[in-house]
DNA sequence: CAAGATTGATCGCTCAATCTTA
DNA sequence: TAAGATTGAGCGATCAATCTTG
């Protein structure tokens, strides 16, 4: 138990929990999935890509996408180096830095954006955005950054 | 653009959905590490273990606890294989139907899942369930079951 | 032939160790 | 000595194929 003085609101909190990360699995599956079937690019190249569109020049170092995406440094080398062998970015040495390198997104990083894009975006329309008021979409924004920026201070 | 009508409410969707899924990435993985740190039982075990307990005879077929946790077929009976060597469950064969399995949950595995529960709920409550008031807690499960049903009725 | 479970092949991630540069 | 990135070993997941039973 929680918090023995106030059970019944334990109990809600838990339901809510339960709530939580079972709608996030089933969604992730099924856009994954859609995804798939579509012939596009997995959630986890997307949320790669997305974050190198959005920099200020298109452009990240490694482990500040290994941070952004919750990768350990290891794991996305690899997954760079996919990425880089299909062409959707590439790697740029930091001159200032020669330890460290960009990853920048290609044009056909853009396309292949786009276009994941119309079945993830459609996924999280219907799955998502569908049981949503916009009153309700700025409450979980606040809610969900509140916990959010709990953890990054913490120790992120 | 999901929505061309109404840009602006898809952009609160989309922030939604975006402070949603990296609110559950950054607490599982807070709460995975805070077990780890404890030498518990991984959240994956958590599950499995979770649902057995709390069903009828503490015991469900391998194809029912699939289908709970979001996992394959294959994916699972490994991990049933690692939480019966551990000791945590045991596999039963079902007398009406021989093809298939129960798995039951031992009185280890009901140890393993209270000391885990120490932790997992501690993460829950700090950084998930101090965030909600018990009313909210409500309007998620509303929200988040509603999501939930159409995913399970679809293709579930 | 279909369904439940398992097995083999393979993929992707993590940890620990290593290499290069600051 | 530390930090950024990579590499090797090993784990855990999936898909496809297989075995057993309905």
């Amino acid at each position: 138990m929680i918090n023995h003085e106030k059970p019944q609101e334990d109990d809600k909190h838990l339901a809510a929990w339960r709530a939580f990360i079972t709608a996030h699995a089933l969604i992730i599956e099924r856009i994954d999935h859609d995804l798939a079937q579509a012939k596009k690019i997995p959630l986890h190249w997307y949320d790669v890509l997305i974050e190198l569109y959005e920099a200020p020049e298109k452009r990240l170092r490694l482990h500040e996408i290994a941070q952004r995406v919750v990768l350990s440094r290891s794991g996305l080398t690899r997954l760079v180096d996919r990425l880089e062998q299909s062409g959707y970015l590439q790697r740029q040495s930091d001159p200032d830095d020669r330890r460290g390198y960009y990853a920048v997104i290609t044009a056909e990083g853009v396309q292949a954006l786009r276009e994941a894009w119309q079945v993830y975006g459609k996924g999280v329309q219907q799955y998502f955005a569908a049981h949503l008021s916009a009153e309700q979409s700025d409450q979980l924004v606040a809610l969900f950054s509140g916990m959010v920026a709990q953890l990054r201070d913490q120790a992120g």
